[in-house]
DNA sequence: CCCCATGATTGCAC
DNA sequence: GTGCAATCATGGGG
């Protein structure tokens, strides 16, 4: 209800200069007490109206201005309130609604999590690296590596330039109907809230749009993961060298062969290969052991004998007793510092 | 080509 | 999160 002296103010400021068009169509009897010429009037305005998106740029513009200053005008705006203060109230409620997408959220994660629409450039490569050594590519395959990274370089880039010019649109057009809406309140009453809402309309529109990007985003994330994924399943056997660390770690520790989180590390370095791999590794060789301790007795008591010449050789302390990581050489197993909380069952 | 070894993945339990 | 167990899929020797 505000609007209407802000509206008669803007019709005012405009209304003063002269108008040619509707002059000349509207006869200039409105004056007149016959309801018969008022009736006329109105329809006539009415008229007006209806017509006024079909004619031309500057013809809609002189009779757009001709009608606001048209003395008839706030009676008939008037009416327009009255009518629409009616409908907004049942159009209002049920459009209030706005549940967070669970969907979108999903998506935006995803995105996120795999450095698409991250904090910055750096954000990709380094969603890329930690994939890939999370995935536990080896050095070896930094080739692979880069090519993953350069397509979701390029995936991200997309997105990005697709987005910003989503939402260039977006806002262009927002400004459009706005501007639309800010004339059109010269004629027929609209509330702030009324603008508000057909933004947030149109928001949604365009977030829908957005959505399908991210969406199609996320697909191509996923199939170049996918295929990043195969990619790392072609396995290669680890070189000799980090095989006969890794396992003489292992009998050396047999009694708990749980490597820490350094160790790990450690000797995946020492490996050349990730921690993950260590894990893996860990992981496969303790239940393949389990499973068939006669099978790898002939290691361990390489590996034993190994360590024990190296201990020998390093220490002529050679007081074997309280050494708790040496390999029990016959049993192999069930270690004598066996601890049953902690260890292979 | 078959078969076994082996690194990686998955599903489950804790 | 870690570890176990089962399983997949490839590597490589015969």
């Amino acid at each position: 209800m505000d609007e209407q002296p802000r509206l008669m103010h803007a019709h005012a400021a405009v209304g003063m200069s002269g108008h040619p068009g509707l002059s000349q169509h509207i006869p200039d009897n409105t004056g007149a007490t016959d309801g018969d010429g008022r009736k006329q009037d109105i329809g006539d305005i009415l008229q007006q109206i209806m017509t006024i998106t079909d004619q031309s740029l500057d013809e809609a513009q002189a009779r757009k201005h001709a009608l606001n200053c048209h003395r008839m005008k706030p009676a008939l705006f008037n009416v327009l309130c009255e009518i629409k203060e009616k409908t907004v109230l049942s159009i209002r409620g049920a459009q209030e609604e706005e549940p967070p997408d669970a969907q979108l959220m999903r998506l935006d994660n995803m995105l996120l999590a795999e450095g698409v629409s991250g904090p910055e450039k750096g954000g990709g490569s380094a969603a890329a690296a930690a994939a890939a050594a999370s995935a536990g590519v080896g050095a070896d395959n930094s080739a692979e590596h880069s090519d993953y990274r350069a397509k979701l370089t390029q995936i991200r880039q997309i997105y990005h330039t697709e987005l910003e010019k989503y939402e260039q649109a977006c806002n262009e057009f927002t400004t459009h109907v706005m501007n639309l809406l800010r004339e059109q309140s010269r004629t027929r009453p609209i509330s702030p809230k009324e603008i508000e809402r057909m933004v947030g309309i149109i928001h949604r529109k365009f977030s829908s749009i957005q959505m399908q990007l991210k969406q199609s985003t996320c697909e191509a994330v996923m199939i170049l993961r996918s295929r990043f994924l195969d990619a790392r399943r072609k396995r290669r056997n680890f070189n000799k060298q980090a095989t006969e660390i890794l396992n003489e770690y292992f009998y050396s520790h047999l009694s708990n062969p749980y490597p820490s989180e350094e160790a790990k590390e450690e000797l995946a370095k020492k490996c050349s290969i990730t921690v993950s791999q260590v894990s893996n590794w860990f992981g496969n060789k303790r239940i393949r052991y389990k499973k068939n301790i006669g099978k790898f007795q002939e290691e361990a008591n390489m590996y034993a004998a190994r360590t024990a010449v190296n201990a020998a050789s390093v220490s002529a302390h050679g007081s074997q007793a309280n050494s708790p990581s040496t390999p029990n050489s016959a049993g192999g197993y069930p270690s004598p510092c066996y601890q049953p909380d902690r260890r292979i069952q």
